[in-house]
DNA sequence: GAGTATATATCACTTTGTGATAGAGTTCTA
DNA sequence: TAGAACTCTATCACAAAGTGATATATACTC
């Protein structure tokens, strides 16, 4: 490994950086995971309360936009507010003009867990933010450099 | 929101901001979930893969340092892998000195997968990163200031 | 008014995770 | 050196969360 040149070594896949990265992810959704638990919530659940704040007053909170927001599919989203519901955490609504939309809203109960694990997270942050953007930004950079690398690469590699 | 001081806004807690940093997340990696789905293994078990790599030459990818990268317990762990071994993705191997070790070890077909994976992915990290380090910089940020804030703030709410 | 598109829901199934528990192998210790 | 205590891996039964296929109701379009 120190017998590679730069060049070659930025052109080398860098498994360890990037497994790093997805370490340092896990430990971040690990963190949370384990607090919703705590709060009494599912992780993904967690994520559903999130989602549904983070869009008052600026997007109704749809089974489709939310559906999105959490990147899963729209029957993937039906079930976990069916869960909540079941909870007592969010409730369905009637969504004025178009009668096949569904708003999503929350409830004391869920505002309250929302609460605790949002100020936790965020304070959490503050610990583990840094770490997390330093091996983002270390592979960042490195992909820049391949893809410039490969770039000019290419050429010279198919004489 | 306008009328808030400075002060006051970055001691309120902002849920969009922590919803937007796991959006970014979830997009970052719903890209590889599709990715690995295509490629013709799970989300988990590309993940596997890419650590069982990123441990070469440094530590051996034994079952529980396998769950701690994973950040999983250890049974859930056990069953990525036999689902792994069913594919002839990976294979177990008894590890010198402590009979009760097991090795996961890389077969050629979880070679070439976890190659082209990671390929994809750091390449979509040119892409996607910035964006990223953006949004969790923001939040880092934040909590910072929010940290210093109610160091001081608690002394005269408390007066 | 019929046909098409969209939003939500349901069904059956797989993957992934969990707690509880077991068993084999290692280490410690008296 | 025998036995206790610990560690590592595995198994079981179950819940959560995701998927594709499909259904149903409402809205849009021509």
């Amino acid at each position: 490994m120190a017998l590679l040149t730069p060049r070659a070594a930025a052109r080398r896949l860098d498994y360890r950086t990037l497994a790093d990265l997805r370490y340092q992810i896990r430990r971040f959704l690990r963190v949370r995971e384990v607090a919703a638990r705590d709060a009494g919530v599912e992780p993904q659940q967690y994520l559903v309360l999130l989602q549904i704040k983070g869009l008052e007053g600026h997007e109704a909170a749809t089974m489709s936009v939310l559906a999105d927001r959490l990147q899963i599919r729209h029957h993937a989203a039906v079930q976990l507010v069916d869960r909540l519901v079941r909870q007592g955490m969010v409730e369905r609504r009637r969504h004025g003009r178009d009668r096949r939309e569904v708003l999503v809203c929350l409830r004391p109960a869920g505002e309250k867990v929302l609460k605790r694990l949002a100020s936790y997270s965020v304070a959490e942050l503050t610990i583990e933010g840094p770490s997390l953007v330093a091996s983002l930004n270390r592979l960042v950079i490195q992909s820049t450099r391949r893809r410039i690398l490969s770039r000019n690469g290419t050429r010279k590699a198919r004489r």
